[in-house]
DNA sequence: CGGTGTTTTGACGTCGGTCAATATGTGTGG
DNA sequence: CCACACATATTGACCGACGTCAAAACACCG
């Protein structure tokens, strides 16, 4: 992989990100990922030219609801949670952005604030991405708007099937449908635990519960012998059994 | 506004649909709310040319889930409930699709598979408009792109929307909130009943509730000085109070 | 080693789902 | 127009699921 360094940019938003190096976007493997790869050489070019690449620690912001985006993120490592907070003073997570996917892009689509706030879960490097590069290319180059278009159409679609499962699925079976969602989108270390570790409240504000109910649904799956768990590091013991938690026994 | 008789056509699905008569997209006034307004006079002429108009009935079906789709439909008039069913063997309404909404278009654009089913809540009169022309506008017409991707980044806002109140709202909470939905989107006869009558069981799965449950709430409601009911019809009596519902009192 | 934040556990009450049983429509054929 | 058949609305009873308020047990960090 060809890497670069930069001279240090001044452009860049004054948020508590540091500013990485430089990694050319042609070469960049998770742009394989998202719509980025219907773009042509040149905007590529372009897009590589004014991009700012950023490092952002466990727990940091990397933009708030009802902030105004002047670009997109592509995340190139890390977790981040899109959350929304509701008038009860929760945050709903709505979505975990991973490797590849870009974030903040319906926002400066739809030339609105955000709707969502997007926070780190882990420890990431992220891509800022000017929304001009992204404005022009859209309405220039037709793939790409298709491209873009496919992919929101894949978010629609899974927010459709959370919308499913939170109206129609009791806690538990969100709680197990969630562990069963990390592994197969994060995976698992060496020693079987996921990969992927969210605190018990996070995982709630997934589910949509209160913390202490989740807890005590995982205290009752490692009775079971569904979940093993380590300090919060958990593991899943049974898949299959999960899954039965799932479809309601 | 100018209207025309059509010939027959035999390349209409045989559902059970009446075919009416024709009018032209160009002069359509529901065209101005969708993405159909950014397509040029020749684009929007095929449209015209190939769209069949089609009578829904209250209570049939547009498409099953999981069907392929060979095109999209638009509402001109009458609203059509997308749902989806849960293992549990419930629907789970995830959107209600009025007058000037296009359907189907996710999956056309994902080319998958309908992820959900639609169903005319009222009686309709939708347009299918052939795939090939949605398509083929995307992929050479760039401002038609971007307006299709406004809408569904709108429509990616609302499920997120969703996806918050379902999570963090109780049930009597989401009733409440229904009801001032339908006020606001579909508005209430000189009587002051809401325009869109829909069943306690349709309101229980916009909601997410079980049919007995929202029955019993919406009882509360008419005790409290909320609401008004006459037989399935509601009228809301007292905005104000189910706005403090829906904050949580 | 104390301080701070997170995880666990208990207790308690309400919310909300399920199973009936009843009432009220609503449509259909006679 | 009536009567039966069937769908929808309503109500009651019952109980498990879930949220809330503490308080205790751990973990992490300077």
């Amino acid at each position: 992989m060809q890497l670069r360094q930069s001279k240090h940019r001044t452009t860049a938003k004054n948020r508590k990100m540091k500013e990485g190096m430089r990694t050319r976007c042609e070469s960049c493997i998770v742009r394989q990922f998202n719509a980025l790869r219907a773009m042509g050489k040149e905007e590529l070019k372009k897009v590589s030219d004014s991009k700012i690449t950023k490092t952002v620690k466990k727990g940091e912001t990397i933009f708030e609801e009802g902030e105004k985006l002047d670009g997109v993120f592509c995340v190139r490592s890390g977790v981040s949670k899109l959350s929304k907070l509701s008038e009860n003073g929760k945050d709903q997570i709505v979505k975990l952005a991973t490797k590849g996917e870009v974030i903040g892009q319906r926002s400066v689509i739809a030339e609105e604030f955000s709707n969502l706030s997007a926070k780190a879960v882990d420890d990431m490097e992220i891509c800022f991405i000017p929304k001009d590069i992204i404005t022009t290319t859209l309405n220039t180059n037709p793939n790409f708007g298709v491209e873009v278009l496919r992919h929101m159409a894949h978010d629609l679609k899974e927010a459709d099937d959370v919308i499913v499962n939170m109206g129609q699925k009791t806690v538990k079976q969100r709680i197990a449908q969630a562990f069963l969602y990390l592994k197969s989108n994060f995976g698992e270390d060496k020693d079987g635990f996921l990969t992927l570790t969210l605190s018990r409240e996070d995982i709630a504000n997934v589910v949509g519960t209160a913390t202490e109910s989740c807890i005590r649904i995982i205290s009752e799956f490692k009775k079971k012998g569904l979940l093993e768990t380590s300090g919060k590091k958990v593991a899943i013991a049974d898949e299959k059994g999960l899954e039965e938690v799932v479809e309601g026994f």
